[in-house]
DNA sequence: ATGGTCGTTTCACGA
């Protein structure tokens, strides 16, 4: 089973790139983020001629999130239990979607930002990132052999190597201590980097600002992850970032990330 | 410190 996840930045304006994606790389499931679409919204029909099964989650024209899948879609969630901003009346949030596809529980996560490192909405990533590993610790001990993975923009880099130049990050968000263990935490929950293994070295990156030739200048950030229970990890047989993907015109600025399982 | 480029419900703001 190949799993994939894209931060697709508005699957309006990249429904060609999305389908072209998917029949390119044989994908069975692929989760997005920053899909910028409210449900009603969403280009549905050449997925669904192609055989795969589409779960969205869009309240406005931010955020958004999908689960699309050709080996089932099954128990579809929207957030995930105490997620800040799920359900809020006036600021809702549509950040992760949750669904089992042939198997497997997949999620769908679109991490908040943190805009500045002394702004409330780092706060609230923060929080959003312990509620998130809450749940994703309470998964585990239900059942040490559950299948889940939780896939998307984490708007986190975890080391020095996952970024082009951490000089130039010295007052930002995303590679802060506090924002690097709230990441850790999920690794010491016993969720697995599951690409990170087939995707080494540095200059291994899944997002280029759209500015200053970052991606012609190769300088990135690897910040989408696929972390899997152990479960899974046991079944990774590679994984890649298609890095092609983000060329020529019209591209996302992530990448997608895949990962297969035997 | 600023600005660069994309996307959106665009003449403003988030990433």
């Amino acid at each position: 089973m190949r799993i994939a996840t894209w931060n697709v930045n508005s699957v309006r304006s990249r429904i060609d790139r999305v389908e072209a994606f998917v029949a390119r790389h044989d994908v069975d499931v692929l989760v997005l983020q920053e899909t910028k679409a409210r449900d009603d919204q969403w280009p549905l029909m050449g997925l669904q001629a192609m055989g795969y099964e589409v779960a969205t989650h869009g309240l406005n024209q931010w955020n958004g999130v999908a689960v699309v899948s050709r080996v089932g879609l099954e128990d579809v969630e929207p957030g995930f239990p105490g997620m800040p901003g799920f359900g809020d009346p006036v600021a809702p949030e549509a950040r992760a979607i949750g669904a089992t596809c042939g198997g497997v529980r997949v999620w769908s996560l679109y991490v908040p930002n943190g805009r500045k490192v002394d702004d409330p909405h780092m706060t609230y990533k923060l929080e959003w990132l312990a509620a998130l590993r809450t749940q994703a610790t309470q998964w585990l001990a239900d059942d040490p052999d559950a299948a889940v993975v939780l896939a998307g923009d984490w708007n986190v880099v975890p080391t020095d190597d996952d970024v082009w130049d951490i000089e130039q990050f010295r007052n930002s968000t995303h590679v802060t201590p506090a924002e690097r263990a709230a990441f850790a935490a999920f690794i010491e929950a016993g969720y697995a980097d599951l690409a990170r293994p087939h995707t080494s070295g540095p200059g291994t990156f899944t997002y280029w600002d759209y500015y200053r030739q970052r991606f012609e200048r190769n300088r990135g950030m690897r910040i989408d992850f696929l972390l899997g229970t152990p479960a899974v990890e046991q079944r990774v047989t590679g994984a890649f970032v298609d890095r092609d993907e983000r060329a020529g015109t019209g591209a996302s600025d992530h990448a997608p990330v895949i990962v297969d399982l035997r």
